[in-house]
DNA sequence: CTCCAATCATTTGTGGTCAAATAAATGTGA
DNA sequence: TCACATTTATTTGACCACAAATGATTGGAG
């Protein structure tokens, strides 16, 4: 297995693991009906209380433009509320409803599930060796520097 | 470190490279005017001739629905073309233009930018180390979706 | 041959994501 | 004080992704 072979198949297996974690959403929505950003904003707001939007944002690693509907469907199944911050006119403060606190306390933790019973399944070498892997990767892609546009060899 | 605290930064990680393989899309669309599922469409379309929609969703394992939307925009691009298949009236041939052949000399390849710069840098070891950890990751997701099909399907 | 199930592309609806533009409120410097 | 830049949330527009329903076509069973 030559080199560019490894990188076409870590290229193959991330669109996979991407593909495996939206389908994973849309199960988590199928049984609590919360989709998984909807999950993990409640979680947000459940462990530190009332949150601007741009804070909540910033916690799930979103843009703000797109936390504004998440928080518009927790809104709108009743689980979490929009309320002016007195102290400062530009910003909200958003907490959980009652209905929310309830439903947190029988939700999976956003990282739980089906999915986390593979990894606990796997030996502590393994866990380690995974999470490594993926630290190196987010190193990698989160890194600044760009250029070096046009260098890779095709077979 | 504990275990938990590793599968944590396992789902925090996933999150994240997510995230990067989302904003490289929009960085290549920014760049060359096509998005990452286009550019991968074409590149396929370039390879493997004309292709009915369903094979096309298929290479790029994404739903039939969705790809009719990525060609829609190819085609209003002039990138590719759709046709009646003269043997099935019900499956339709995707293919190049002239246009869209000569745009797929020139883009990189879908499996280039940030990631792939960083992956030519680093040792072979670590290379094979990231990817081993990741099939085994896609051999757990992917397993779990297989378990949760065949769960809802006894119905 | 006819009826009917399967296949294929598409449409519709929901939701996620970003960037850019907008509006309101705040804070700051002259 | 007052003009102006900054911050904050929101809206708008484009794209991606899925599931479910629809319509057309095909192919097989009787």
């Amino acid at each position: 297995m030559d080199r560019a072979g490894n990188i076409e198949g870590i290229f193959r297996d991330l669109r996979r693991v991407v593909h495996a974690l939206e389908l994973y959403s849309k199960d988590v929505n199928a049984r609590f009906g919360l989709t998984a950003p909807q999950l993990w904003a409640l979680w947000e707001l459940g462990r530190d209380g009332p949150l601007a939007l741009g804070a909540l944002a910033q916690a799930l690693q979103l843009h703000p433009s797109t936390m504004v509907g998440v928080v518009d469907r927790l809104e709108d199944k009743g689980l979490a509320l929009r309320e002016p911050d007195p102290a400062d006119g530009r910003r909200i403060r958003i907490g959980l409803t009652l209905k929310g606190r309830a439903l947190l306390k029988q939700a999976p933790h956003p990282a739980q599930g089906r999915l986390v019973h593979g990894l606990q399944a796997m030996s502590d070498r393994r866990v380690v060796e995974i999470q490594r892997a993926l630290g190196t990767l987010v190193r990698v892609m989160e890194a600044e520097d760009l250029d070096a546009q046009f260098f890779f060899s095709e077979t």
